[in-house]
DNA sequence: ACAATAATGCACTGCATAGTGCAAGATACT
DNA sequence: AGTATCTTGCACTATGCAGTGCATTATTGT
């Protein structure tokens, strides 16, 4: 073999390609606007992709990479300051805008391509979902949190945090939040979860 | 004159032009699928509108009359019987299943269509979202409620509802929710809302 | 240098679709 | 009945795009 398959022509067309992708949607996309976006012959994309859904398949994928929630949360102290850890994460999720985009791709083609709504919701959403269900289980165990529903609980704390930082923003209405609104948002959260159901 | 536009055959282009556009977005509608579905000829579509974006945007306009919030909201009561008041009514506009869809296409085509997300903003959740912001006032200038930013608060309690109850939704992850559910998500909304920015 | 193989460019097919033109038929007002 | 006007169906143009074939060029390991 005197030459095998340019593995930095296909990540530039992979990274090209998410980006057109993110933000044209799946139909408005050509190939050869990838292939020009990532200054490749449009065959070469053909060479390396079967065909433009094995191409978006792939680009989802290599976009999720990008996205993995930081496992390294440090939740430790008392209550208020673990509830804070882990919805910082969450916030901070959906801070790049590549993230709302690929919500928003998610939304549009969800329907032709189902395996992307699960899979953005068993990769993306579910993990941090379980984690705080965990802890909130944990902290009801020892005695600081009560409620009945924990999974509704924690829905009702991820609603705290997304309704206003990150619908807007899925609707273009506006840009990601300052620092400032993050923090007034994420302890406001905190403070209306603990008030309806910490025991202290 | 001895002919006018045959406005039944108007009505019937738009209504199921809105049904396609609403199932498959607008790229992966097209005119001939439209006049199909509404049982008249292509060449009829365009007498009537000037062009696919026309229809559209005559489309959007039509769809948006069926979605008017209810206005005859009784609100009434001591304050957790007003919060449950606004609340239903959130919850209601969203269970109609074309309201979801076309939130789902202001998401998808609100690059293409800049007035369709403003409008849908303006013309939506603008209003309950005023509606409820004053009815917040209201009670903290009676001495029920106490909190710094109406709208924040506002804005949470919409989360409250909307993450456990139009989310999965929007991603079609599940379907219309149970009147059982729907009432133990208000519930525990507004005790969530009270308990943190109650006075009594 | 050589050979193997990938990248490129270009022509090409095939298909879906927006939009137009037109003649014939249907419809409703007078 | 007569007339104006809308509807219909059909042919047609133009465009954009997915995907293929192939000859030429560039690259890289040996």
């Amino acid at each position: 073999m005197a030459r095998t398959i340019d593995k930095q022509k296909t990540s530039a067309i992979l990274s090209s390609a998410a980006d057109v992708f993110l933000e044209r949607g799946y139909e408005r996309t050509s190939i050869d606007l990838v292939a020009q976006a990532a200054g490749v012959a449009r065959r070469t994309v053909y060479n390396q992709f079967e065909s433009k859904e094995a191409l978006f398949s792939a680009v989802t994928e290599h976009v999720w990479g990008q996205f993995r929630l930081d496992e390294a949360i440090r939740v430790k102290g008392d209550p208020a300051e673990r509830l804070t850890a882990i919805a910082k994460a969450i916030v901070a999720f959906w801070m790049d805008s590549k993230a709302i985009a690929f919500l928003r791709l998610v939304i549009a083609e969800g329907d032709r391509f189902p395996d992307l709504a699960s899979t953005f919701f068993d990769s993306g959403k579910q993990p941090v979902f379980r984690m705080l269900v965990a802890e909130l289980v944990h902290l009801r165990k020892q005695g600081a949190l009560a409620f009945p529903d924990e999974e509704l609980a924690a829905k009702q704390l991820i609603g705290l945090l997304n309704e206003p930082l990150m619908w807007p923003r899925l609707l273009r209405l506006d840009g990601p939040p300052s620092r400032k609104r993050r923090a007034a948002v994420i302890s406001a959260a905190v403070s209306t979860f603990l008030a309806a159901y910490g025991r202290n």
